[in-house]
DNA sequence: CACTTAACGCACTAACTGGTTACTTTCTTA
DNA sequence: TAAGAAAGTAACCAGTTAGTGCGTTAAGTG
């Protein structure tokens, strides 16, 4: 974001006032904030410092601190299922689909950790905000019927056997990822071992493809 | 908590001063109110008061709202690590132990389902809390050995494959459950079926016990 | 019984926290 | 270009919160 000189201009201060830009600045330092301290933890304050944006901004745009975890949360729920559909998996074999959504989900986790930690702290509040969101659930609707079609397929191929309930499918790709990552730190305390090595990263991914291709073998 | 009449003493005051039974109460409250609310949402005062303890008392015996917390953790982790031990999957054929202790797994966070807000917490303050704890190292061991035993028996047996690793099975026998659970709110906001009825909870259990068959079988 | 120890309680505070009031500055457009 | 709308700011506030100072009362002990 470096301000290329304007040789018209000696000194330019190009958009001084940007709606949008202070949103996005807001929206991301908020992700962040909520994401280290939960909802209950975040200060408004802090969010509004890091974004280099007025407190007063964040009520004006938002509402309120709830009203601005709101819209992070949902912005989340929107990046993840959006980025699940560009995968394509429909013109992969099935095989190949599943075992690329397991690989998907777990880097996703993996580089987005404040996903998961939002999605915490969502339920400790009982998803009273996600309630509110219609965006989400018509992403949701996507995101299960792919997988859906997947089980299909591979089992009109007579590669997967019938009868998987595909949420429940669903749920077990983003459970053994999830709650790996999630629980890393007392995990690492509970076993013994630095679950976050390189290696181990690789081992767990390796594992829970494991997990799911012989959930669905034949 | 009626006060019965004693006909000798007309006002009966029996114990008033009992330090162990007021820590507990303390503790009590303390992992309910830690449990819905989180390390930073929960609030002392209203620990204090559902105890029926004065908020000096806290101070007095744990020292603060994180020493609270941590004896709260540390509790939590005794527990379930002392109810898994009395399971006595050695005296079972490989099979049935592992899959009793898939089913105990899921029955505990069930129960207890404060267990599983208590670790989530936790893992947000990133284990800062049980990082000190000896306590939970030693009862961990125990927990990770029983397993590897009975995977070892099952190998032996011929009734499980070889080369699985039993800090991963143990984390995938946790996560398949955890994962439903913790997340039942924007889960059945996403999936947009109520996954706490009585026939979800059913069909998880059966599909958590499928999956953890599936994938120690030869 | 005198005396020490530990349990217990009241009232207070310093710092914080979400939210607001009142105001200035910049941009857009009729 | 005048005027209104929108963006942005600083100072402030009322309620809350973890933590304490200090005094009181019950229980154990020689």
């Amino acid at each position: 974001m470096t301000t290329v000189a304007d040789p018209a201009a000696p000194v330019s201060k190009p958009r001084v006032r940007d709606a949008e830009a202070t949103k996005a600045r807001i929206l991301d330092a908020a992700k962040k904030e909520f994401a280290k301290n939960g909802l209950g933890g975040a200060r408004v304050d802090l969010i509004s410092e890091k974004a280099k944006a007025n407190k007063r901004m964040i009520y004006h745009y938002f509402g309120s601190k709830e009203g601005l975890f709101q819209t992070v949360l949902e912005n989340a729920y929107v990046d993840i299922r959006t980025a699940e559909q560009k995968l394509n998996l429909d013109h992969l074999e099935p095989k190949q689909a599943l075992e690329r959504l397991v690989r998907f989900t777990w880097d996703y986790y993996l580089k987005n950790p404040e996903f998961i930690t939002l999605v915490n702290s969502e339920n400790l509040h009982r998803a009273k905000h996600l309630k509110k969101s219609e965006v989400v659930k018509v992403y949701s609707r996507k995101f299960v019927s792919m997988v859906e079609s997947i089980l299909q397929r591979g089992v009109a191929a007579g590669v997967f056997r019938a009868g998987i309930d595909p949420v429940q499918l669903n749920i077990t790709i983003a459970a053994i990822g999830y709650y790996y990552l999630t629980n890393r730190f007392t995990g690492s305390i509970v076993f013994e071992r630095d679950l976050m090595s390189k290696t181990a990263i690789e081992d767990r991914l390796a594992f829970n493809i494991d997990t799911i291709m012989r959930l669905v073998a034949c």
